[in-house]
This record gives C-alpha cells, structure tokens and sequence, in this order.
DNA sequence: ATTATCTATAGATCTATAGATAATGC
DNA sequence: ATTATCTATAGATCTATAGATAATGC
C-alpha cells in the first residue's frame, strides 16, 4: 500500500499504540465523557503504560479532539461511499439515515458517540448535516422535495435523526412509555422523507430499498 | 404564604444558600458538564464556604441531580401553564415550541443545559417531550393531525426543537454555512406543525399568533 | 442552646515529566 | 545508535470531614 511506503517497524508500532489509545477513548468517551474518564483508565485500557500516552498526545484534550476528528472523517467517508452512485437526492437521504440508525444499532459505542456531539459546531459543519443539506438542497432543485424552509428543514431531519437515536439506545427504558423502537432506521427515513414532501407511499418505498453492501 | 409557614429565620436562610448553590451549579454545569466543574468553583460562585456545600448535597452527584430535577420541574410547570386554557392541540403544540424557544433565546444557559440533557432519559420522560406526545395523540384523535407513525412524530419533533436550539446557540458562526438563524421559534412551530399534517397556511398562522403573557 | 456557615486539612486522585528499559535500525 | 515504551514520582487539584465561629431561637 502507498501509505506503507517507506514505513519502518518502529512507526508501524507506534501507530498501533496510537490506535490502541484512540480506540479504547473512542469506548471510554462515548459511554462517560472525556471529563469523567482518567488518561490512566485510557491506558489501562489500551494495555500499554501511563507515560506512553504522552509520547502520542500532548493533554487529554489533545486526544479527545483526535477521537472527534477520526470520528467524523470516518463517518463523513462511509456517508459518501453509501451516496456515491446514487443521483435521486431521496434515495441518497434514506440510505444515508438508514445507515447512520443501523451502525447505532450495531455500535451502540458509536452511536453514543454521535449523540453526545450531535449538536457540537464541529458535528454540524461536518459528518451527516453537511450531507442532508446538500441532499435536501439538490432534491428541491430537482421537484423531489417541496419544504417552505430549507434551513428549519436540515435541523428538523438532523434533529429527528438524533432522537431516534436517543430512542434506540434507551429502548428497554422506553418501552414504559410506550414508545415504538422496532425497525428504525427505516421508519426514520420514511419520516424525515414525508417530512420533506415526499408523498406517503413513495417515501416508505425509498425507506425499503435493498442496502448496498456496506 | 402557606409553604414559609411555621419557617424560622434560620430555615430561610439555609434555603437562601442552598438556592445560590443551586443557581451557580446551573451556570456553571449548563456552560461546562458537572465533571468539569469542581465544587470548589460551584461554592466560589455563590459567595458560600467551601464547607457549606455539604451542609446541603452530599456529593456532587447531589446537586448535578437536584439542578436537573429542578430545571426540569420548573420546564414541565412552564408548559402546563401556557397550555392550560388552550383547547386546540396544535395550537399548544406551536405556544410549546415558541416558548421552549424563545427562553432558550432570552437565558442562553438554559438553552445549554436543556440541550445537554435533552436527550437523557430524565429528559425524554419529562420536560417537553411527554407533553408533545400527548399533544400529538389528541390532535390525532381529533382529527387535526395526520401522521402514520405517532411515536416517530413525537421523536421528529423533540429532535427538531433541540436541533433549533442548537442552530440558536451556535447562530454566529453558524451563518458561515449559510443557515438561517432569524425567527427560529416561529419557524419551527410552523415546521413542526406541517410535518404532522397541519396544512402550510394554518401551520403558519398559528405559529404567529398572540402569545399568552409568559 | 441550637443550627448554619466557615476554616483548615488529610487523603485520594490526577496530570505531566524525568530517567530507565526494551525494541528496532544500521 | 535511535526510538518507543515503561517506571517512578513531584506537584497540583479535588473531595470530604472535623472542629471553630457566627447567626438565630428561646
């Protein structure tokens, strides 16, 4: 692989201990936040010592920002990978909520992660917003979707998409309220599509396609 | 009044300190998470001894709890009181959303922590979301709203509220993506009533009428 | 005399660093 | 010989408590 090239043993051990740090963060951050969470549970965790932490952090914020940022690269990638041979705006929003709910569901780590900088700046100017927006932005120009308020449309399918998650990962607690978590992703797509004028029947549709593999 | 009956100086007194701590925990917790606020801070800021803390939480747990119970306490009470003389179940729906909203605006701390707990447990089981549920279905079943799944309504409508709110606490940098901040309250009330079937005119007229002195 | 608040401090973390050890490069 | 990791610890913070002082009750 290009990115190999030129690489020694020594960095190929480094950036596995990185790894190791950034990923054991990744579970300890999500579920406590970074303030609740120790740099010696981080390495406890990670199995390596205390003092190496520093060899690739400079402060726990440091880190933190570095769960962040991989976070959303990640997320924004896997976003465009699902879209990238889709040209119906719809159908890119649906697949992309769809995979957004079910990697939550997979994940609940990850998922926990999400609602936690859902509405940080960071994770409105990059990860799945940005995307929506765009996507609600094409649909209207292309009569696929009809909203009075195309900001107020973004936050309302961001928003909804959040809640659901909450939803999904309280559901045993949730069920007293007797509210519904069964399938999702799909029900979450077919609303935030009604939502932007897709008419019923057509929306559920879209919120039923086959997945690509992903 | 009935509730300072038989109350001594000294009883009035500690409820004083105990409400300053109160306050300044709310602050300072809404700005920055109780893990990353010390009691010392907390006392420093409601001009109490350092010792007096525990005179009245008996740990930080405590008063994290008794802030968010409060908060959410005086939230629910808020919200029965503009809707108490309201029939029309959009129509509270609309005053819920534009209150919820315009605090948030007037008091930016409040707006913090409801954002911060919006999607808690605690949260989703008071505070707005299980009166817009109950909003919802009595609007379903009188025939003023139309929506095939009632549970993800009420979801999609929470999520949309805090969603707004987080565009209203990030408005100034937020412009740079060209988000439109302006008239949030009203534009989500409108929003949110459209996306449960009330018609785009009558979405926006009660989105625009009187508010009831609150 | 009683109760709330304040002062002072012990003990428990936690961060950050310095120096020692182990792994890899040449 | 160089680089990454590990060990050990100093210094800073933070919680929780004990005992002293100030305010109120009777």
């Amino acid at each position: 692989m290009a990115d190999s090239e030129g690489e020694t043993r020594h960095d190929r051990r480094k950036r596995r201990t990185r790894g190791r740090l950034l990923q054991a963060g990744f579970i300890l951050v999500a579920n406590r936040g970074i303030d609740a969470v120790s740099i010696q549970e981080i390495t406890d965790a990670a199995d390596v010592a205390f003092g190496t932490f520093y060899n690739h952090f400079p402060s726990k914020e440091a880190i933190y920002d570095a769960i962040v940022d991989e976070f959303l690269e990640d997320f924004g990638n896997a976003l465009d990978e699902i879209g990238a041979d889709i040209s119906d705006p719809p159908e890119v929003v649906a697949l992309s909520i769809r995979h957004t709910l079910r990697r939550s569901e997979q994940d609940p780590d990850w998922g926990r992660l999400l609602l936690r900088e859902g509405f940080s700046l960071a994770s409105m100017a990059r990860g799945l917003g940005p995307r929506l927006k765009r996507d609600i932005e094409q649909g209207l120009a292309a009569g696929r979707f009809a909203t009075a308020d195309p900001s107020l449309a973004v936050l309302s399918a961001g928003g909804t998409v959040l809640a659901a998650i909450a939803a999904q990962l309280h559901a045993p607690r949730l069920a007293k309220l007797d509210m519904e978590t069964d399938h999702l992703p799909e029900r979450t797509a077919s609303a935030v599509l009604r939502a932007l004028g897709v008419p019923k029947a057509e929306a559920d549709n879209l919120a039923q396609l086959p997945l690509p593999n992903m």
